[in-house]
DNA sequence: GCTGAAACAGTCTCCCC
DNA sequence: GGGGAGACTGTTTCAGC
């Protein structure tokens, strides 16, 4: 990391609160932490500028919003030379919610959310077996989810962390 | 959904801003919307009673916080009736994120992340494979992560949605 | 069920230490 | 680099429609 940017455990304090939750006004948060509000403030744009936040976003309930399937599909390509025209094909599937590029059995894994098993069905053979750089799909489908939590930043493992 | 909380278009717009920022004064909302800021605010409280909304995260970038290494990992248990102890005992290990069991060729699906590929290594063999509910594992590490985002609520798939 | 106003609280900047 | 003051802005409640 850059010289004059390191990360000290008020930083981290500050992140793992609103890692928790994105909208807790900095002035709780200065309470909390003993400092000014000023100072949750700076730390905060300075966190945001080094890149370390990347943005927040509200968790909504995928089954309350209609989509009651989630799955996993790990993806072979007859090509991997064919990486970035898939990723492009990819990213205009409203459906695939995040795409890695994986070691392994499989040159893609993508995480789908669907309205049901008929929709992600239909996905599945009418729209992703259609593309011709796809080789084979298979597909893991999610039933519960009893573990969803943020990384744990408490254990110091930080670059530039003094 | 109950009668009486039908969510409609105003809502979907709220949550859809939310997603890209979830510290979006409510004003501004507002202002974008043409609604007061009273009304945003009632949206917001019923859709977080409804649970629509079960809270807010801040979007850290993993790498910078000294995590270089993301993996999924397939596994596989002698027992299907284990679910429960072996979920007990993943939650206790801080590098998985995620826990989905899944239907397909394995028991569960995990999201991990580690230091690095020996801190991954050291997780999977000393610690992982160590458990005696599982029987076998089999990792896919995420070398890129081309697309992710927010599930899609621009298609009035919703629930109750009149 | 929404608006607009009013009281309260938080944000954000800046100057001083 | 942090604290505190101050102007600005947002939050939250509520009477009125």
């Amino acid at each position: 990391m850059a010289a004059g940017h390191e990360i000290d455990e008020l930083d981290l304090n500050i992140i793992r609160i609103l890692q928790q939750d994105a909208r807790r006004p900095f002035q709780e948060i200065a309470r909390d932490l003993s400092v000014s509000g000023g100072t949750v403030h700076v730390r905060y744009n300075k966190l945001r500028e080094l890149g370390i936040i990347k943005g927040s976003r509200i968790i909504v309930d995928m089954q309350m919003l209609g989509f009651e399937v989630c799955a996993f599909v790990g993806i072979n390509l007859h090509n991997a030379r064919d990486y970035n025209i898939v990723v492009q094909k990819l990213k205009d599937f409203d459906e695939i919610i995040e795409v890695h590029s994986t070691t392994g059995a499989y040159n893609f894994f993508i995480k789908v959310v669907a309205k049901n098993t008929r929709g992600l069905h239909n996905f599945l053979t009418d729209r992703l077996q259609e593309m011709p750089e796809i080789q084979s799909t298979e597909t893991f489908i999610s039933l519960d989810l009893p573990v969803d939590r943020e990384i744990p930043i408490d254990k110091n493992q930080i670059i530039g962390y003094a």
